[in-house]
DNA sequence: ATAAAATACGAGCTATTACTCATGTTTTGC
DNA sequence: GCAAAACATGAGTAATAGCTCGTATTTTAT
C-alpha cells in the first residue's frame, strides 16, 4: 500500500534564520499560486521564487502537499481570529450589524487575494481530513452557530443545518462575484447581506 | 511563444465505430474523475479505461484538455435543457411552484453524480473562454433572468446581480451539502428553495 | 475486387517534476 | 576556540505523463 504521505511539518524550525525561509517559501507558494494557480505550482519553482534551495524546503516540509496545506491552515486560522474577535467585539450590538460586520469580515477575506483564496479553498477538498485543520473549520462554524443562539435567530431547519446553508451561500455568492471581476468589497458585502438577512426571514436594517 | 492549445476536436467522428470510441472516452474519462478525481487522470488511463489506446484518443481530441472540456460541455448541454424545457412547462404555474421546480432541477444535477460534478465545476474556471461553453452559460443565466423579468420579481439591485447572486447561492448550498455528505435530493432542494424564496422576499409557499 | 479513406494500435520519445543526498556553511553551546 | 548541531545548497535520480508516428486493420465507394 502507498504509505499516507503525512502533512506534518518535518522538522520545526529553530534558529530565526531558518524561520525566515520557511515564511519565505510560504510567501512563495501563495504568490505563485495567486498568478498562476495550480499549473505553475512545483516546488522548484517556490524554492527558486523564494531565493532559496529546493534542499530547504524538503528540510521543513515533508512534501508538497505539506506546503500547501500549510498555507490553508495559516490563511484558515487568520479567517477564525477575525471571526471570533468581529463575534466577540459585536456581542452586544443590534443583530443586523453583529451580522453586516461577520459578513464584511467574510468577504473581505475572499476580496483580498480572490485568486489565492479560491485555490486555497479549492484544494481545501484534497486535504479536508487534516486534524488542526478540521478545529479551524469547526471553530468558524461554531462562531455562527452560537450568534444565532445567542439571538434567537430561527429557520425551519436544524440550526446546523442553516449555519452550514449561511456559510455556504455567503461563500458562494463572493465567488462567483470575484469569478465575474468584481473588484468592490462595499457592493458585494450588500448583496451578501441581503441574502443572508432574507435566509433569515430578517427585516432589511 | 508557447502556442494556445486549441479545444477545438481534432477530426469529428465520421463512421459510427469512431462515434463509440469517442462516446467510450468521454465516459471513461467522467468515471476516472469521479473516483479519482484530477490525480489518476491521465490520457493513458483515459484510454486504457475505455479500452482503446492513446492513439485513437488523440484522433478526436489535440489534448487532454479538450476532452476535459468536452466533457464539461455536454455536463453544461444537459443542465441547460432541462432548465429549459422545466422553464418552459411551468411558464403559467404559480411562481413557487416555478421557482421549485427550477430549484429541483439545479440540485438535481449536482447531486446525481455529485463527485464528478464538483470536479467538473472546478475544471471550468480554467476552460471559461472557451465560446460554446460561454454560450451555455449565458443560456442558463437567461432561464433565470427571464423568469424574474416575466414575474416581475423585484430586488434592489441590477436584475443581473441578483441572478448571479440566486444561481451562486443555489450551487453554494448545494455542493456543500453534497460535500457534507448529504444525499437526500428532497431536504436539500427545501433548504435551497427557502434560501432563493429568501432573498426574493417571497412569502413561503 | 480493389483502392482509398477512416480508424485503431501501442511502443517509445521527450519533457517535466517531486524528491534525495553528499557536501559545504553558519550558528550555538560551552 | 571548537565541536556539534542546525541550516543551506543544487546537481542528479527516478518516475510519470502527455503526446507522436509508423504500422496494421476495418470500412466505404466504385
Amino acid at each position: 500500500m502507498a504509505r499516507a504521505a503525512s502533512i506534518i511539518p518535518r522538522k520545526p524550525p529553530i534558529q530565526v534564520r531558518s524561520a525566515q525561509t520557511v515564511e519565505a517559501i510560504l510567501e512563495a507558494a501563495a504568490r505563485i499560486l495567486e498568478t498562476d494557480g495550480l499549473a505553475g505550482y512545483t516546488t522548484n519553482r517556490i524554492a527558486e521564487t523564494a531565493g532559496v534551495s529546493v534542499g530547504s524546503l524538503y528540510q521543513y516540509f515533508p512534501n508538497k502537499e505539506a506546503v500547501t496545506a500549510a498555507l490553508v491552515l495559516a490563511d484558515s486560522q487568520r479567517f477564525l481570529s477575525r471571526m471570533q474577535e468581529t463575534a466577540a467585539r459585536v456581542k452586544n450590538a443590534p443583530v443586523a450589524e453583529a451580522i453586516a460586520e461577520l459578513v464584511e469580515v467574510s468577504v473581505a477575506h475572499h476580496t483580498d487575494r480572490p485568486e489565492l483564496s479560491r485555490v486555497l479553498d479549492q484544494e481545501e477538498g484534497r486535504l479536508a481530513l487534516h486534524e488542526d485543520l478540521q478545529d479551524v473549520r469547526a471553530g468558524i462554524f461554531n462562531v455562527v452557530h452560537e450568534l444565532m443562539a445567542a439571538r434567537k435567530l430561527e429557520t425551519p431547519f436544524e440550526p446546523e443545518a442553516a449555519t452550514q446553508d449561511i456559510l455556504a451561500l455567503v461563500q458562494g455568492i463572493t465567488d462567483k462575484a470575484c469569478l465575474h471581476g468584481e473588484t468592490d468589497l462595499e457592493v458585494i458585502k450588500v448583496r451578501v447581506c441581503y441574502a443572508v438577512f432574507g435566509y433569515l426571514r430578517l427585516p432589511a436594517s
